[in-house]
RNA sequence: GGUGAGAUACUCAAGUGGCCAACGAGGGCAGACUGUAAAUCUGCUGCGCAAGCUUCGAAGGUUCGAAUCCUUCUCUCACCA
């Protein structure tokens, strides 16, 4: 199947300028997508344009994964109604070494193959480049005119806009524009992908290739993820999904594919698993045959995870969550060993304690206060009237006091409010 | 630079001398129901067991009493130049 094809019976494929089927099939090309190096970590938003550039490989065309560094600088205005913070050098260049490693996840660079992926920084051609050059040799070939009517542009100039825009952000759709054209001077890059809030961005690029090359570049945008209730997709209270391990632990990653509204599932597992149609419609029938079992949800965790995080972190996920909400006891808990426990709770937040303060009996309020796993007493004592108060599983009431009975592998006292939110209290 | 409007809790937003720890909505959290869902219903949502304490952009002031009045300052927005 052919890339358009695929991403079409997927559900991904938003938008494409004429012709760009057309010219895929009938040629290998080079295709770019740039990342935003806006923390030192993707988060599953950059899940999307991963898989793109995956199934782009995997059609034998050749991927260029781009980071922003230049672009980062100033900051795309795309989908925001509010002025971007500028990110100091500093950061961005640690943000820029994370997002490299994660792309490296995913995609190939090292391989021999001769399709193996790309992997370029914008800030090592644009930090050369002058003002008084950028804007007679860039800036000269697009008109204000142009800029002004994209989107991006015209819903910050419009009168019921909040902050107004400035020139910084702006400029940015030149510096993406720049990015395409220097693509396709130098690796004879013919294709732009990205979300379709990218749109206006691309076609400045592909629009300077036509008027300062006089070439022809392509663009192909993909859907946007939406989550059928209106939030807003890899949003947890928490902050986002990240797809660093540190950030956001395999466990919690997994839960958050497993908790995907039945609607959600049915478009996700298209997107961002890499099962074939037959494999896909099979299973969907058989969701809905008995939708509480929630057969998609899991194989989506299944794969996504196994991608993100390897297997023996989506083995460990699934552990955890059977013992948190399977119907383990406190006695199921403390039969296992310290290093089971660990790998379970690998990510849940946890505070030490003094053994002799257990010894000498803790108190249920400061047990869940002091530690920071709540924020005062009288949120601990509000939780206890709500009756979400449990310790290994097992619900408590106000005079419960902690004791070296509870301990599990003798070392560990899992506290919960309410049925998803766990801390561990470490002995030392 | 000129003119006008504004700054209230996580967000929006009421409140214009005491009845204000501050209406309402959204969000969040929890309980019931359930599929670790959706929908729904209920409770909670500054700190404190409590007495009480600290909050309404900042600092001063008036007053028995201020989110509300006065002064100065800081910031935001709109229009004009």
């Amino acid at each position: 199947m052919n890339f358009v094809e695929e991403l079409r019976w997927r559900g991904m494929l938003h938008d494409m300028m004429p012709e760009t089927e057309e010219y895929l099939l009938k040629n290998k090309t080079t295709g770019y997508i740039g990342f935003d190096p806006t923390a030192d970590s993707l988060h599953i938003g950059s899940l999307v344009p991963i898989i793109i550039l995956m199934h782009f490989q995997k059609a034998g065309h050749n991927p260029i994964a781009l980071v922003g560094g230049a672009t980062g600088m100033v900051g795309d205005p795309s989908g925001k109604s509010d002025e971007r913070n500028l990110l100091d050098e500093e950061t961005l260049n640690k943000n820029i070494i994370g997002v490299k490693g994660q792309l490296a996840r995913f995609l190939d660079f090292n391989s021999t193959t001769e399709n193996a992926a790309k992997l370029v920084n914008n800030y090592d051609w644009m930090k050369g480049i002058s003002l008084i050059e950028f804007v007679r040799d860039v800036g000269k070939h697009i008109t204000v005119n142009y800029m002004m009517a994209k989107d991006s542009v015209k819903k910050r100039i419009d009168s019921d806009s909040q902050t107004g825009m400035s020139f910084t952000e702006f400029t940015y759709q030149l510096f993406q524009g720049y990015d395409f054209y220097h693509l396709y001077k130098e690796n004879d890059c013919k294709l732009q992908m990205g979300g379709s809030d990218q749109w206006g961005n691309i076609t400045t690029g592909t629009e300077l290739i036509r008027r300062k090359a006089q070439g022809k570049a392509y663009a192909l945008t993909c859907k946007l993820i939406t989550k059928a209730d209106g939030t807003k997709f890899g949003k947890t209270a928490g902050g986002n999904v990240w797809l660093d391990a540190d950030r956001t632990s395999p466990y919690k990653y997994y839960q958050y594919w497993l908790n995907s509204s039945d609607e959600d599932a049915e478009s996700y597992i298209k997107i961002f698993t890499f099962l074939d149609k037959e494999t896909i419609e099979t299973l969907i029938a058989e969701h809905k045959q008995a939708p509480h079992l929630r057969l998609l949800q899991k194989k989506i965790g299944e794969e996504v995870t196994t991608m993100t995080h390897g297997v023996d972190a989506y083995e460990n996920a699934i552990k955890a969550s059977n013992i948190l909400f399977g119907n383990s006891t406190a006695d199921d808990l403390k039969s296992l060993n310290e290093q089971t426990f660990l790998d379970v709770f690998d990510g849940v937040p946890q505070a030490e304690i003094e053994r002799s303060v257990i010894e000498n009996g803790l108190e249920i309020v400061p047990a869940f206060s002091d530690t920071g796993f709540l924020k005062s007493n009288g949120e601990v004592r509000r939780a206890l009237s709500e009756n979400s108060i449990s310790v290994n599983k097992e619900k408590v009431k106000d005079d419960f006091v902690i004791t070296t009975n509870d301990l599990i592998a003798d070392k560990f006292v899992l506290l919960q409010r309410g049925k998803k939110s766990y801390f561990l209290l470490k002995v030392v």
